[in-house]
DNA sequence: GATGAATGAGGCTTCATTCAT
DNA sequence: CATGAATGAAGCCTCATTCAT
């Protein structure tokens, strides 16, 4: 679902746009940007090809569009994530599965942006850029949550802190491309389960590891 | 470092197939095998457009070609892996963290291929496929050693085995893709670790998460 | 300045309408009439794109407009040119001399009409036969000058007339065309001239030559 | 006619890309380089689209080596023009006339590359600005020669040498593409003048005027 | 084995023109 | 009168693949 900021009613401009933009993420994320056709997206959206440069410059800006669009709300997910100050470990795990909950539920509402920006790549530099910067964004929101939770002294410094966030990342990200797009060997229950499940199940790994409670 | 099957001296025909496989693989890792034109190809090989199809019935081919060889040397650094019967947590740390430093010591030596089986994508449907088989297959072989592990008792059954699994490949694709491929974020000292120190952070935060001794 | 022919006040339709042709005329002559797109047009005029086309049938109709009104107007300065009948050869030169400044000025104040008359092309068949027409019924304005002026035995029959017509055609056309438009060499002096001195230089050059007086 | 530089026999290379140049340039010259289509071309040629681009990187560049080897057959013709050391004003005029004999054979033998060059105009910022210098160059290339009749006090200083090149090369442009290319009014003999006849009232009109012996 | 010229389908983009409002 | 969205034909160029030599 990607929005179009405009105080009230949107308009016939605003539509078409949005229709266009949701289709073309819809296929960049399922065929891949460069399998990805203007002529596609202009007869699944019923218009004439003309159309679509009428509402973008290129193929290129739809698909900074669509990064820049889904990176601000990502981030703002993120950032108003952990927001405890001190507590126990109780309230940091606490905190940290809301948190997760609500990034796996972005993800669900967002399926084909986070799908471009967890396994996109190999297309034009410029798009390249944008996923690279919006997970590394991603990396440093995380970080200074865990660093704030060392400088409180809730975490051991065993592992330092680039480290720590490198892992953790790797883990959410990981773990929310296999629950939504796979891949997923054959006989693994993992697409079924619900958002709350999910954030449970990795909240335990986060903290606990594989020997956790 | 691609090695072409053959009993005894490779023949001429062997290196250069070597040569061009070696080429095809760093440019589909390095700009995405759309981008990555057979004129690329051959012009740094320095032969002629023509040569390529005596070597290779197509483009797909070439990159099938890659993933095959590559899929059969990392499952058997995997599957080698884990060897252990029984024996106390420790011994299951001790095997584990072997285990991580030899993938990581693989992904080292073939950095172009794990960089594409870990971020390609949006390529044709036969490569896609490709490596999505090999990737679930990499998943299986940790599986069924958490499996032996569980079922000797080693790992408690708070988080399922589908999971679980799940959980340790993306905290393993992650930080290695992060690790040799990035992105990483500005300051982070990722990329200058070895192989070792790798291994350790990773194993700690694979058994006892954020929270670990 | 295009005029558009009406008895009196020139209505709000005449001036949208002389303001469309203004910026065309400036368009094609310097950036010629293919590069000259119809949303150039309408932007620099700040209308839309639509409203063009309420005021002509299609982009090649205002180019036909502008040759058409530019050509009469240019004529007429032509024709009104040597009105001497007999006379010494110092009135033939003053009177040669006079035309040369009238055309000079006119060039002068329709730059762009002159620009694109004397260096259009490449364009439409039609647009380039209403350049073609329009020169040649210059060269037969001056023709016919040159005619009376050798009955009138005030030029000798050395060169025949239509040699003669095309070459003073061809003098006051590139001398014009250099003098307002370029190509100049560059520390050629030639841009700075007025009116007075280029008619001067000019006429002394058709009478006499190289080596005139 | 365009020659491709190459010690011996031509290569079917050459005479392939040969065969594009010339079409090339007679239909930049005939319809104007926007109307020529790359597959007007290659029609004419018979050969599929692709094949233009195995010779040239872009239909710019085609353009681009059309002036480029045009400017300096061209050039060479007119630097090799005037070698007279002082001589009679007769002298002058015979060597002049062998000039513009050279100049108008070569306009005749190459007359696709003279109209392009003569009457090219509105087409991309790099072919205009390729056109422009050429014409600067052969407008140097008299004024050299001017200067230095001058100098030798053949020439009267009662007109200045810039306008005094400016004014030449207005003519004999004018009166070259008159003759070859037109437009020229309807009952004008102009077009079946042989380079002689050319050559010798364009130098009487050059040296003497329209009063000239 | 190897070359390099040739092919041709197909993609992105431009832009004059039309049309509903 | 005016708007601006929509159209669609067409052009330039790319590139995997083929093929005669």
């Amino acid at each position: 679902m990607i929005i179009i900021a405009s105080m009230n009613q949107p308009t016939q401009r605003d539509l078409r746009k949005t229709q266009l933009l949701e289709i073309a993420v819809e296929r960049f994320a399922k065929y891949g940007y460069q399998n990805t056709k203007i002529s596609d997206i202009v007869n699944q959206a019923g218009v004439a090809q003309g159309t679509f440069y009428w509402y973008f410059k290129s193929k290129e800006v739809v698909a900074l569009e669509i990064i820049q669009s889904g990176r601000e709300r990502l981030l703002e997910v993120i950032r108003k994530g952990y927001r405890s100050e001190g507590g126990s470990v109780q309230d940091m795990v606490t905190g940290s599965q809301r948190l997760l909950a609500d990034i796996f539920r972005f993800a669900q509402e967002n399926r084909y942006f986070m799908e471009l920006l967890l396994t996109g790549n190999g297309e034009e530099e410029a798009i390249r850029n944008a996923f690279r910067e919006t997970r590394i964004e991603m990396e440093e929101a995380f970080k200074s949550n865990i660093e704030r939770a060392m400088e409180l002294g809730m975490l051991p410094d065993t592992i330092d802190l680039h480290m720590r966030a490198a892992l953790l990342v790797s883990l959410i990200e990981g773990i929310v491309a296999r629950w939504l797009f796979g891949p997923v060997p054959p006989n693994s229950d993992l697409a079924e389960r619900t958002v709350e499940q999910m954030a449970a199940e990795t909240v335990r790994f986060e903290f606990f590891g594989l020997l956790g409670i």
